[in-house]
RNA sequence: GCGCCCGUAGCUCAGCCGGAUAGAGCAACGGAUUUCUAAUCCGUAGGUCGGGUGUUCGAGUCACCCCGGGCGCGCCA
């Protein structure tokens, strides 16, 4: 099924080629409701390559084009714009046509992929925390959004597993270490013996070189601190299932930096052989001195003690998502401080002849009120799960208000859909490369661009349905009378020109705020529009639009990685 | 020093490939409720798009320079 904008592109392309025109410009949404509902410059771009007069030519395309099926007569506004308003029945048609399109209208892609998405990577022996929200959340709304266009995704959790700090955790964890506090919380336990040994390490030599030599001895393999190390990632991970299943994100695989440990030195030989990586003042570095940004930036692949550090770890993660898992494209996602470093891993992979296409998506910090980076008051990282409970908390605290008939087990299903929901639209309703401000009376708040104020407009339209008791009604075409039932009728039709944009520079964000203005468009046709009290066939048309709306929206937010409820 | 990101209304933010008179939400002000959930809707007001120069029919968007903020830059990840 074809979008209203593929279908007036076409025509309009062929209108072109019969006016003796190259193509030329495009044709997009209207940037204003004014000059109707699509627009294309091609004749100001024609009239500019040609030195002829915009106007002109546009009023010469028209007398060619045939879209009368689908809008109202165009028009030529301004300097030489061509102006499309859908008439209202091509829109009735086009959304009885959707109600029965599972996919809305949303094509799969032309070309489809296997791309391997990297996402989340928290590291063991530390919760997880605010920081890594972002990169979870956009991770996962790009892995659903290309899932649904047909791609194969493969999601990992590239988990950091194997970093210098286990040195400290497996000294702490032998010479500190509170069984009891273990079987309590053992993540918190496993926290407090590192920063002690942390302490400790920063006034005492004989404690950093103590630390060191359990780094060693667990790289050598040594049995004991590979249990101590395989016990602290099963606490972790543990920590992580948490989360995830509070945050509905589940990985494909996670193969973490430990993974890919037997494989470094094979790397670092490689790229030494041929000639990439060469040695420097004792350690293996790749320069690039070729390119001006990184002439000074080499990125060390082998420490002077031998020591193989992430960059390693990241090059060998290359070869096995191009070599074993065929990936055509990798999409890593991370927070901005990465870029050099990864454009350099990049920059590696393309000089060993690599042509996958590899993307790092980056994305900004989140803010406390006081816009610097979010931390509780003592200063320390804020735990996932804490942040997690507490915008449950505080939804049900909304829900008993709002709405006290719900009953209690209700509430905590409620509670978690609004809670996480608002924690995760917040972020995912804004430009990912901006640094946002946290607050939850923003997010959670009912009015304006939030979760909650969408999951509200399909609580409302599950209303509708729970009071008439009766299924959607099948209808083929609906029946547009009110503007606000043309408007919203319109809105959903541009679902499927939306969602496929998302990928184009990584931006959920598009998809948010479609679906805010959705949410909206219903509303107001709520508002003005009965749907249960109207006589037929009207009834049967409101009915299926609200349907359809309902549809939409749980479709869109569940892209978003977000659950709608019944009621709230 | 070099590099990356950001700077748009009082506040929080949209504005992807350059398009028409720069848009939302919050807060403020004024309206709408015997309800299909007012958890909403309608309206008013609010801007030198950090500053400057340039590119062109057209610049918030592109180029260059400056200012301000954040971050990163051989042996942490």
């Amino acid at each position: 099924m074809e979008t209203f904008q593929t279908l007036l592109a076409n025509k309009f392309s062929d209108a072109l080629a019969k006016a003796g025109l190259p193509t030329a410009g495009e044709l997009t949404p209207a940037t204003d409701a004014r000059f109707g509902d699509y627009q294309t410059n091609a004749a100001l771009v024609l009239g500019k390559q040609r030195g002829e007069n915009p106007r002109t030519l546009a009023e010469k395309i028209l007398a060619g084009l045939d879209v009368s099926d689908l809008c109202e007569p165009p028009t030529v506004a301004g300097a030489g714009f061509i102006n499309f308003t859908l008439r209202s029945d091509a829109v009735a048609k086009k959304a009885g046509e959707l109600l029965s399109d599972e996919r809305f209208g949303v094509a799969k892609a032309s070309s489809t992929k296997r791309i391997v998405i990297d996402f989340g990577s928290p590291n063991v022996a530390k919760p997880m925390h605010v920081g890594h929200i972002r990169s979870t959340v956009l991770g996962d709304a790009l892995a659903r959004i290309a899932s649904f266009l047909g791609h194969e995704v493969i999601r990992d959790n590239h988990i950091g597993d194997w970093g210098t700090q286990f040195g400290m955790v497996i000294y702490g964890w032998k010479n500190l270490l509170d069984r009891e506090s273990l079987q309590r919380d053992p993540l918190a336990e496993i926290v407090r013996i590192y920063k002690e040994t942390n302490e400790r390490a920063i006034g005492d030599p004989q404690v950093r070189e103590a630390c060191r030599q359990e780094l060693v001895k667990l790289q050598a393999g040594n049995k004991e601190n590979i249990d101590i190390w395989n016990e602290c990632v099963a606490f972790s991970m543990q920590d992580f299932d948490h989360v995830y299943r509070l945050l509905d994100i589940r990985f494909d695989i996670q193969c973490g930096e430990s993974f890919y440990n037997d494989r470094l030195p094979a790397v670092v030989d490689r790229l030494l052989k041929s000639g990439i990586a060469e040695i420097s003042e004792g350690a293996v570095c790749v320069f690039f001195r070729d390119i001006p940004q990184l002439a000074d930036k080499p990125c060390i692949i082998r420490k002077r003690d031998g020591g193989f550090n992430y960059a390693t770890t990241d090059v060998a993660t290359v070869d096995y998502r191009i070599n074993d898992l065929k990936a055509d494209t990798v999409w890593i996602v991370t927070g901005a401080p990465q870029i050099l470093h990864f454009r350099q891993i990049f920059e590696i992979a393309r000089r060993e002849g690599y042509k996958a296409d590899f993307r790092h998506i980056t994305h900004g910090s989140i803010l406390g009120e006081d816009r610097k980076l979010m931390k509780t008051r003592s200063g320390e990282n804020v735990p996932l799960r804490e942040l997690l409970d507490e915008a449950c908390k505080r939804a049900r605290k909304i829900i008993e208000e709002k709405n006290p008939d719900v009953s209690d087990a209700d509430k905590v299903d409620i509670a978690q859909k609004i809670g996480i929901g608002a924690v995760k639209y917040a972020d995912l309703s804004q430009y990912r490369m901006t640094d946002y401000v946290f607050s939850w009376d923003r997010m959670l708040s009912l009015q304006g661009n939030t979760a909650p104020y969408l999951q509200n407009a399909y609580v409302r339209i599950r209303s509708i349905f729970r009071k008439s008791g009766e299924p959607a009604p099948k209808v083929d075409k609906l029946i547009l009378r009110d503007p606000s039932e043309i408007n919203l009728a319109k809105r959903i039709c541009q679902f499927a020109e939306i969602v496929p944009q998302v990928l184009n520079d990584f931006r959920p964000n598009i998809l948010a705020n479609y679906l805010f203005e959705l949410a909206n468009s219903f509303h107001t046709f709520y508002e003005a529009c009965s749907v249960l009290k109207s006589d037929e066939p009207i009834r049967g048309s409101r009915l299926a639009l609200c349907d359809l709306s309902g549809r939409v929206l749980q479709r869109g937010l569940d892209l978003l990685g977000i659950k709608v409820p019944e009621k709230m």
